[in-house]
DNA sequence: GTCGTGACTTGCTTCGAACTGT
DNA sequence: ACAGTTCGAAGCAAGTCACGAC
């Protein structure tokens, strides 16, 4: 059974009991709701801009990226930015100048001009290399090192933008600094820090303390008992990603993966047995352990920031990860995610209920059944939705709804179909709900409530925790994103023998909500992490999961995983972009495309791209880039134009190494439209190679990597002694470059026009008060009294302090509200939200926090506060 | 090596409650 | 009190990637 020590969820513990003054969160984007003339089904004509000419600003130029670049490192990054961010965001929100939008005033093409662009002044991938080519490549890596050197990589000297930014080693020839990444540890690698110096095997050995350690062990458990985030083996062990978790045995034997150091101490025997995950604990352990002095000396300025320790303290003292000493049984499998689990099930939605409302055919009312006034009605919902402009959705709602009607039904087709009068009433109910009082809201919430608590919570190991999802899909029509073939469909309800539940073998099986009927099947497979599933309707062959909530400890200990993953890549980026680069000109095509694609998806955050069906949206990544995808221009630029996913358009013009601009225009050769341009390769492929380089490296590593790294070195380098408000807008212009990044945008909010005029509006207001004064302080000095009022009233006559003061009030007032108009403007297409809660290691976060007197909670709100529990103890002077 | 399946992460939109300014 | 706005949470679609069968 669980070990419960409150009523309470543990995960809302560290909220309720505020006793630090309530927790603000702000963020400075606009609104989410209504889209401007477009929702899901038309993401792909929007936003398209955000992407162009913006990567650029942030990635392209970044001088690591360059054929040479590989030991350049964070301030490289940074420095980068620094130059785009004049070009890109020449009025930026940190200098509070207006800022247009992004799109309109950054042509990609300007920024690409303004780059500063290492070259290959000549290919590296000799020829006489290609015998190598037959070797794994970390053999050849091998060779690749020695000769590092002696590659011929110039580095043609940085533009005039950053030159006052240089950094030490920017005029250092890339020979001599690639030759700190082949010579294998972190400590050549700018990317490093302190606590990844030792290689995993060694770390691993060290004492398992560290303050934090040592802190989470004084900690007695107060509520629940949780399971540790590095839980030993069973745990670990559990996470299905056995290339990573058994790497040492993997990878031993043939193809060995790049190196970070070249020597491998003997321990590392002994720690073949360790999960990697673990071993990364120990790895950051001994850097909480290395820092300790540092430790004592932000532990000393917390106290003047007690509030904010506080709230850190209870978030991780919250978290399931720092306060348990259980150690779960070893699986011996090393699939094992749990020993018990215990939940009840899931919840269905309600029964239809038949509304009676005759909707028209021909102009006469038309008496339908429940199961077929119930699809009607999902249609007339959508009608102020784009996917009522959608033939195909009308198309497939049509085949489907038809088959509820039966041939001979008096509805012959939908064109002469009138739903108005079921839109009507259900636009009728949907303002009595929002009639309701407060009490009646509050009451029904309740009810709802008390209804699914007790499916809200599972119970794994003896530990409680919060279910995701429970609430089974209610019926609808399909929403596909982008020119989906399936949209409109119907997704028919989903009943209890559609449903497969995992659960313990000892636990109860949950009683099946609906009398009479019974569920699929029941299992225990506890390889797995999934409480329940259902095929999707729409698609079969998919399944629709119920899983943990983000802020269970399953679902946090693979979170971290994936960032050490990330971390790790860190002290291999320059032996594989000295890979990539050598085989750009490779004559094995297939290693040649390798090497091509792997260089844009570490260029520019490119997804894998998997083969997608053709009942599926239309969209591509990397590995499935088409020849119409990505137009050369000459002497080096490739201009990219696709769908990703979600059918979001990604947009933009980069500068690239000649090697691969000529490599792009050999992969187009003798190809038409429609053509896959890395013919040669797909995922599999490429995720092979990318083993081979790196334990467990997989395309959306890079992404990962990226992203933090780019956070973390924009947070070290940009962030000035200041306030707190000033601290987080550097916070979140470094965020948003990642999203720009990442590409993640969102669409206009359908009121940001008449937003964005109301504010212009109230600015001329005040800018006409701001004259106004100006001109009554002017009459004042002379000794005259001041004008009349617009109005035609008097006004008071007041001394010229009073109105100097007023016109500073004033003044600032402006420019507040300009500096939000300019952040609004310039947020209105990127999403900040999805990079922070995938792609941002939340100790970079937690650590800079901590640094700079921030209180997390301005960064996080409470689900990611939630989410990073396993976070929030970090050493203040982790870098990612 | 390819393909299909299964499990999980990522990503955008929608909903509705809370907040803010008037 | 009200309207407009912000924001967290939920919803669910759409990706990635591993693995086993053939």
């Amino acid at each position: 059974m669980a070990v419960e020590a409150s009523d309470k969820p543990h995960v809302s513990d560290g909220f309720d009991d505020d006793d630090d003054g309530p927790i603000i969160f702000r963020r400075n984007t606009t609104s989410k709701r209504n889209v401007e003339g477009s929702n899901a089904a038309t993401s792909n004509a929007r936003g398209s801009s955000l992407q162009k000419g913006t990567i650029i600003a942030s990635r392209m130029m970044l001088p690591k990226e360059s054929s040479g670049g590989f030991s350049r490192a964070s301030t490289s990054h940074v420095k980068a930015y620094l130059v785009n961010s004049a070009i890109a965001n020449s009025k930026s929100p940190l200098g509070g100048k207006p800022k247009p939008s992004l799109e309109r005033k950054i042509p990609s093409g300007v920024k690409v001009e303004n780059s500063s662009v290492m070259r290959l002044t000549k290919d590296n991938c000799e020829d006489s290399e290609d015998e190598l080519d037959n070797k794994p490549l970390s053999a050849r890596l091998k060779v690749n090192s020695n000769n590092a050197n002696k590659a011929t990589l110039a580095v043609v000297k940085r533009s005039s933008e950053d030159s006052d930014n240089v950094d030490d080693d920017d005029d250092i020839p890339l020979s001599a600094r690639l030759k700190n990444y082949n010579v294998g540890t972190s400590t050549s690698s700018k990317y490093d820090n302190s606590d990844r110096k030792k290689p995993i095997s060694k770390v691993q050995k060290g004492p398992q303390d560290g303050s934090n350690a040592s802190i989470k062990q004084e900690r007695p458990s107060t509520l629940l008992v949780k399971r540790p985030l590095d839980n030993t083996d069973s745990l670990h062990s559990a996470i299905k990603k056995p290339k990573f978790s058994v790497l040492d045995a993997s990878i031993s034997d043939k193809k060995v993966p790049m190196k970070p150091e070249p020597k491998v101490e003997e321990e590392e025997d002994d720690d073949d047995d360790i999960p990697f995950s673990q071993r990364m604990k120990k790895l950051s352990e001994s850097s909480s352990l290395k820092k300790s002095k540092n430790v004592i000396k932000v532990n000393k300025a917390g106290l003047s920031f007690k509030k904010q320790a506080t709230t850190f303290k209870k978030f991780s003292n919250n978290s399931e990860y720092s306060k348990s000493t259980k150690i779960l049984p070893s699986s011996g499998d090393g699939q094992k995610k749990w020993t018990t689990l215990v939940h009840n099930g899931v919840i269905f939605p309600p029964p239809y209920q038949p509304h009676g409302v005759k909707m028209l055919y021909k102009g006469k009312p038309v008496v339908l059944t429940p199961e077929q006034e119930e699809v009607a009605t999902m249609f007339a919902v959508m009608r102020d939705t784009d996917y009522m402009q959608k033939d195909k959705f009308k198309e497939n709602f049509w085949t489907d709804w038809r088959k509820l009607l039966g041939k001979n039904h008096v509805i012959q087709n939908l064109d002469d179909c009138d739903f108005t009068p079921i839109y009507e009433w259900c636009q009728s109910e949907k303002e009595k709900k929002k009639q309701m009082s407060s009490e009646e809201k509050k009451a029904l919430k309740e009810e709802r409530a008390k209804l699914e608590e007790k499916y809200m919570w599972a119970i794994v190991d003896g530990v409680k925790e919060k279910v995701g999802n429970f609430r089974v899909e209610p019926p609808g029509l399909f929403r596909g994103r982008g020119e989906h073939p399936k949209m409109g469909k119907l997704k028919r309800r989903i009943r209890p023998n559609d449903i497969v539940i995992n659960i313990g073998k000892d636990a109860p099986i949950p009683e099946c909500p609906i009398p009479g009927e019974s569920w699929k099947d029941i299992r225990h497979d506890n390889t797995v992490t999934w409480l329940a599933f259902w095929n999707d309707p729409i698609n079969p062959k998919l399944f629709k999961y119920v899983f943990l909530a983000a802020s269970s400890s399953l679902k946090g200990q693979s979170d971290k995983e994936k960032y050490e993953k990330a971390r790790m890549l860190k002290d291999y980026i320059g032996n594989i972009r000295a890979a990539y680069t050598r085989d750009f000109t490779c004559r094995d095509i297939t290693k040649q495309q390798i090497a091509v694609a792997t260089y844009l998806i570490d260029k520019l955050a490119l997804r894998a791209g998997n083969e997608k069906d053709d009942d599926e949206a239309d969209t591509v990544g990397c590995c499935t880039l088409k020849i119409e995808n990505v137009t050369p221009e000459a002497p080096n630029k490739l201009q990219f134009n696709f769908l990703g996913k979600d059918s979001i358009k990604y947009e933009n013009t980069v500068e690239v190494e000649l090697p691969v601009y000529n490599a792009i225009l050999k992969f187009q050769k003798d190809k038409q439209p429609g053509d896959d341009l890395f013919d040669m390769l797909d995922t599999s492929k490429l995720n092979a190679h990318l083993k081979e380089l790196m334990p467990g490296l997989t395309a959306k590593v890079f992404r990962t990597f990226n992203a933090s790294i780019t956070l973390d070195d924009m947070l070290n380098k940009d962030t000035k002694d200041g306030d707190v408000a000033e601290k987080i807008v550097v916070y979140n212009h470094a965020n948003k470059q990642v999203a720009i990044i990442c590409n993640h945008q969102r669409s206009v909010s359908k009121s940001h026009t008449a937003q964005m005029s109301r504010l212009t509006e109230k600015i001329d207001e005040l800018q006409a008060v701001l004259n106004e004064l100006k001109t009554d302080l002017d009459r004042t000095r002379k000794g005259k009294p001041p004008l009349k009022s617009s109005d035609g009233k008097t006004k008071k006559n007041l001394n010229p302090e009073a109105l100097e003061k007023k016109i500073a009030q004033t003044t600032t007032k402006i420019q507040k509200m300009q500096r939000d108009m300019n952040a609004k403007e310039d947020l209105k297409t990127v999403a900040l939200g999805t990079s922070k809660i995938n792609y941002l290691d939340p100790r970079i976060t937690v650590a800079w926090c901590k640094r700079h007197e921030v209180p997390i909670e301005k960064i996080f709100n409470k689900s990611l506060l939630a989410k990073f529990a396993w976070a929030m103890d970090v050493d203040p002077d982790f870098r990612f």
